[in-house]
DNA sequence: TGTACATCAGTGAACGCGCGTTCACTGATGTAC
DNA sequence: TGTACATCAGTGAACGCGCGTTCACTGATGTAC
């Protein structure tokens, strides 16, 4: 049956939603339009009334799930919660909202070039966050411990999921957390 | 027709080195059986006189790939020329034989109990490589900085692949390499 | 050393299941009057 | 404001293709004598 405009939304929304979860617990290949629209509340057949393929899904829900566009300048202790809280045991088994970079980041390189678009914006957005709470005297220095950072913390989730050894794990997320070049 | 052991073997060796190959440019799940084979100079139908399963050969085609097992410390010098082959935009764009933490990391954290611990393996004996490099006074404080400096890299060309900028990719590169707790 | 035969790695057709995608149909929405 | 009707989001069956896996058969290997 037809359904209200602002239903037509909300549903894509939940759509979007559904399969950033289910992707970023799954990776993109082992999960279904099915499942994701069902996740959603939704029978497949309505998918491609709200996308073309799965392929625009992926990138969409990306975007939909990656902060995008500039935001003012947060503080410094902002920013290092963040840090920890990305550096802990709780963010490496959260799978199903955690950060996509670490859950999807190998896949997504050989993704879309929407796909990629997106997560390049997130990238700079996230260099830019960092910057601010960066060790270095110049702008420069501080772009570049930025970098660093964003770099140590993403392969350091990679390696902790990796990992088969608890110990280990916590180690190389505390060892990256230590040697991190932020204030 | 029934081939000779030796051919077995060599057989065996050259379908590992398919699929490691394969799973390194496509990711594990865009790869098929029929492709390793023929990837190997044989027919699907052979594969599982030398396999249980996909997943199996999984497990083994990275556990092959991977340098496994202790060996004498390298020196320096290796450590460094290893590093700097790591971050540079030919290892990045060399999908075919590159590291398979930077081209599969995210999909190895999902995978079997037999891959990951083929990886754990791995892991621990890049840190054991990378501590006798590394900057700190202290036993612990060089185990520190190596697992911060594996991470790092990991990460690195995990995101250098995904930026769809040149610039920026190599910025990543770079700026990671600048801070990197090696001596 | 030579011969007969059992073994078994490889071949290629076939199976069956799952998944992305399509489509005829339904019925609530929302518009024209 | 109320009514008739066109629109169209959602439903669920169906399609078709691909892929992991199986299997009867082939013929070279390697062993027993």
């Amino acid at each position: 049956m037809k359904v209200s405009k602002e239903a037509v939304v909300e549903h894509r929304r939940q759509i979007l939603d559904s399969a950033a979860r289910l992707f970023r617990e799954r990776g993109f290949e082992r999960v279904t339009v099915a499942e994701v629209m069902q996740g959603a509340g939704l029978t497949h057949g309505a998918f491609y009334g709200h996308f073309a393929s799965k392929e625009a899904l992926i990138a969409a829900a990306v975007a939909h799930a990656l902060p995008a566009g500039k935001r003012p300048a947060q503080p410094r202790a902002t920013t290092l919660a963040f840090v920890d809280g990305y550096l802990s045991p709780g963010h490496r088994d959260d799978r199903s909202s955690c950060c996509m970079f670490s859950s999807l980041g190998t896949e997504a390189a050989r993704g879309s070039a929407d796909l990629r678009q997106a997560m390049t914006a997130s990238v700079r957005r996230r260099i830019e966050d960092f910057g601010a709470a960066a060790q270095g005297e110049t702008a420069e220095a501080k772009r570049q411990a930025a970098i660093a950072a964003w770099s140590a913390m993403v392969g350091a989730v990679v390696l902790a999921r990796i990992v088969d050894n608890e110990a280990l794990s916590q180690e190389i997320l505390a060892a990256t957390r230590a040697a991190l070049p932020l204030g």
